[in-house]
DNA sequence: CCGGAACTGAACCGGTCGGTTTATTATTGG
DNA sequence: CCAATAATAAACCGACCGGTTCAGTTCCGG
């Protein structure tokens, strides 16, 4: 059950740090979160845990940069690339919307947007890893839709960002702000219908 | 030069602590700023600052209230509701990014919602002061078009949203995450002529 | 010019935090 | 079965932080 390809990783509690250390993050946040309190959930002691990382920030990056290559690799939505438009756009919109309200998703951006002034190195992860491989599998989607002549576009990667826009109209600004933290399926039905709406009023064929 | 209406404030330098507090605050962030340093930058004694505020929370809340204010104040744009819609949405477009787009506007959104979660009146407050205002100004301006056969819009708040969305595309995941700092006129034009292109052509009449 | 209120500066308190050390125990490969 | 290695618990360190206290100074209205 061990990662063979650990390179700097050495003993055997390694990934239990890990683990511990993403919850405690996740929930306090960087500054939040005790080394103390990281130890006692993984289950370690405070000196295994210095044992594997030198300090805390860099125990805060290594986690982030698994955490970005987890989601990166669940973030490509699986795409019928033969599939109509309004199909394709509905369904990548509710998967990203899945993401992004619920807790998990929340607590995700809230620290990618706190620490990436702290750790420059986190935002670029974060962007690089999820926001352009989501972006690359639809950028590729449109190229097939438009050699069938069901969309006309122009420049593709202002596209695939607009649509990534529009499904958070409305949802994004409140449950980001805490206006608001759940949403009936009616109204995200009314953001996700909206955005393919719009979307396929400029680049339908 | 002193605020009269002020109801719990006393003392000359109440001001000058407001506006130290901000300062550190908004680079600082809550946590990482100290109430040593707030009342150094203020050129006030703790002991003063005090006296004034019971503890750094409602400071802080105090801070982002006067904040909000002023930015709602500043944030409605001064639309003529007899332009054509193309000139009054770059227009917006152009206003909104100007606040977005610079080193203030992202350190109140990024403590905005790194906070809103320790301080969920902040939350609320800068949406319903800032962004509430923002969308109520520019639906007047919609029923004023649409009354003129400007424009056809069934959902006046979502289009708004809509709106408010597209001309973040491309630019606001990249600056927040801090992949890229500054844009280029050419890039951000690239955006908000995009937005009003797409506006326009799902709700254009 | 006086007296009270506002303000100052610095010391101080209790507490937390990141990180280190040490003496001891558990695990495991040969 | 025995050493070498990994892990443990707990004490400890220095730094910083939020907040309080206090003796002395400055300011300002009457």
């Amino acid at each position: 059950m061990n990662a063979p390809a650990g390179i700097i990783k050495r003993g055997r509690k390694f990934d239990q740090v890990l683990a511990g250390a993403r919850d405690v993050f996740l929930r306090d946040g960087y500054e939040g979160a005790s080394v103390d309190e990281i130890a006692r959930t993984a289950g370690v002691s405070k000196a295994t845990l210095y044992s594997y990382f030198p300090d805390k920030g860099i125990l805060f990056m290594e986690v982030a940069k698994v955490e970005c290559q987890r989601q990166a690799s669940e973030a490509t939505a699986e795409i019928d690339m033969a599939a109509p438009p309004r199909a394709v756009l509905s369904r990548t919109a509710t998967h990203m919307l899945e993401f992004f309200l619920n807790d998990f998703g929340q607590q995700v951006f809230r620290i990618a947007v706190a620490e990436s002034a702290r750790f420059p190195e986190l935002g670029r992860e974060f962007y690089e890893s999820v926001a352009t491989s989501v972006r690359e599998t639809i950028m590729a989607y449109f190229r097939c839709a438009i050699g069938r002549g069901e969309l006309r576009i122009d420049d593709l990667e202002l596209a695939a960002e607009q649509f990534h826009e529009l499904c958070k109209a409305w949802l994004f600004p409140r449950i980001v702000f805490g206006v608001q933290t759940r949403f009936s399926e009616a109204e995200i039905r009314r953001v996700i219908d909206g955005a393919v709406e719009t979307f396929m009023a400029r680049y339908g064929a």
